[in-house]
DNA sequence: AATAATTTGTAGCAATGGCTACATTCTGTA
DNA sequence: TACAGAATGTAGCCATTGCTACAAATTATT
């Protein structure tokens, strides 16, 4: 049972991790542009005011994600870290494989930042295996 | 700008969206299925309280999309139609689309349902032109 | 060093979507 | 018709994620 019972159920479980994975992934993609993470960054890159930011981050470090400590700058304890490095992966792979269907690298971008959170080991596999595969160049017509 | 300025903040747009997309739906697919839609059904169709649901369908109420009295039969208002129809199509492009890349289709409901809120009309129309192709059957390896 | 600007924190509000407990209404059956 | 069971509604709780307004700390500038 590794989707659970219900479609439903499942995408709400699926909602429920999505800020930690993607705020860790913003996180380490900040840290190695700009070499720290601060509250200012984040709120940037999220669109929501820096109060939504701070208050996520103390539920992350609750949750043994992230090391921070007050005005300071922003970190990843080691599951952070694991983390942020599943997170990336897999959304490359979305983004890489909504490319190969022929969607726009801005749309594929826009797109990705919310299906991957939805897309199971299987369907990131199917994507995966549709990557290695040759260019169809399908339809020239 | 049909993506917006930033991809979180259009997932959180799409998330926004999603309640109301996904009830209509329910509820359209509930009374093909059983000739009217009770707050029971939807209920256990989405694995929540019948509490949730009634708070729910009153805010869909309040928007235009459902049509209900008290005690009563839960029904679509025109512009609901409108979107239960435009959402169930969108879903079946997501869920036949997974299952041509070579999901099952069990997993293909499962991610769909999340999916589904996350994919730009752009996208719809890549997967689309995509189930257009004879199957590849790519790797018979 | 003093001051100004920026950044971060805190208080408190709203909307959404979960829930349990209890009240009410409806329905089917005795 | 009366009653029991099922369905629905309401009250009120919690968590999450938005926000503005204001306070405190830090950093930059004079
Ligand atoms: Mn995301
Ligand atoms: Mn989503
Ligand atoms: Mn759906
Ligand atoms: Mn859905």
């Amino acid at each position: 049972m590794p989707n659970g019972p219900n479609p439903f159920a499942k995408t709400r479980r699926d909602h429920a991790d999505e800020t930690a994975e993607d705020y860790v992934e913003a996180i380490a993609d900040i840290e190695v542009a700009s070499g720290t993470c601060r509250v200012k960054d984040l709120s940037e890159r999220m669109q929501v005011s820096h109060v939504t930011v701070t208050r996520i981050l103390n539920r992350l470090s609750d949750a043994g994600l992230v090391a921070r400590e007050p005005y300071g700058p922003v970190g990843l304890t080691p599951r952070g870290l694991e983390m942020a490095a599943a997170s990336r992966t897999r959304h490359e792979t979305v983004v890489s494989f909504l490319e190969r269907i022929g969607v726009s690298n801005a749309t594929a971008e826009h797109d990705a930042e919310g299906m991957e959170h939805h897309a199971s080991k299987e369907t990131l596999e199917a994507m995966r295996r549709h990557l290695r595969q040759p260019e169809d160049d399908a339809n020239l017509g």
